[in-house]
DNA sequence: GGTCAATATATGAAATTTCATGTTTATGGC
DNA sequence: GCCATAAACATGAAATTTCATATATTGACC
């Protein structure tokens, strides 16, 4: 997956260089680097890393519709509707027309599809335990707390931030 | 990219669900949440992501071989080999041997991309700058400290950490 | 100097992703 | 009820990404 972070690894977060400081970069260096070895054991399982996704988020609310699927697995719509195609060729999911609202798809899990997704949610839950015991006490700690708060503080940015919608320096 | 995070945005970040709080899943959406604003505003200047990746690759060290701005840039190298052919195609950047060893190619960036990527890293500092200050204050603050932390954290486990290679619970 | 393993990059085919757009169904006036 | 607009998904073609593997060097060793 994407290239090994550690690629500058340490040295020089401090110099003049750019890169290695910036806030998106760490982001997405961190992202990766924590996720390198989970994702691989997905794959290991014959499960895409997209289609875990999908899974956890359905382990965790059943039945739900293409779209919020989607926001909720960060993963763009067109896309995960052919994702969701092959999870149910595969046997994984299901698809049925909401009632209510026949524009809606509700996605479901079937039973080998629980069942798959429920492993890999405890072996992500072991992982993850694994990660946090590696970083108590130093200020990763609390790190899960940081990643909120800035998700949220930025969510709601989505809706006008006066005065600070530019940042080009024309 | 993507769909937008904010499909979970916050309500449940404490119940029984499991994603909205996993680790694995607060770094990716945090990354997404960050970046949508300046990846929206590097491709309306024309230039995908990866691309401006690689640009700002090597406004920190110009003149890197292919491999090695890989695992800077977080792009696998068959990949890059073909965004770099890009690249070169747009006069970009333009690649020569290495004649120390002719196996390396190394790539520098030209005067146009010399320019481009000045220009979008002055806009990447700025949009940091409104990024941070956003954040001034709260737990997040320290969030690139925690990042870095992680980070290595991560990358200096690669190479063995006893006794905690598994984590599936078989 | 020759040989074998490793490193650096390139390449081609298959698969996935993206982007724009199509279809169907719901909603809010009028 | 009708219409215009929006929402929810699906789809097709183009572009990119992935994966396995090819090619060219270099290094180590005997």
């Amino acid at each position: 997956m994407d290239g090994q972070p550690g690629g500058s690894t340490n040295e020089d977060r401090q110099g003049e260089s750019f890169v290695p400081n910036y806030l998106l970069y760490l982001l997405a260096a961190a992202s990766e680097a924590a996720s390198a070895q989970f994702h691989a054991h997905v794959r290991a399982q014959g499960v895409r890393v997209p289609e875990w996704r999908v899974l956890a988020c359905l382990a965790d609310r059943d039945g739900e519709m293409v779209t919020r699927l989607a926001g909720y697995a960060l993963i763009e719509q067109s896309r995960l509707t052919k994702i969701i195609a092959q999870m149910d060729a595969k046997g994984w999911v299901t698809r049925r027309g909401d009632s209510q609202d026949r524009r809606r798809v509700r996605v479901f899990l079937t039973e080998a599809g629980r069942a798959l997704a429920e492993r890999l949610v405890q072996d992500a839950r072991a992982h993850e335990a694994q990660l946090l015991a590696k970083l108590e006490g130093g200020d990763a700690a609390r790190i899960k707390q940081a990643l909120a708060t800035l998700i949220d503080e930025l969510g709601a940015a989505q809706h006008r931030t006066p005065g600070a919608e530019d940042f080009s320096n024309e």
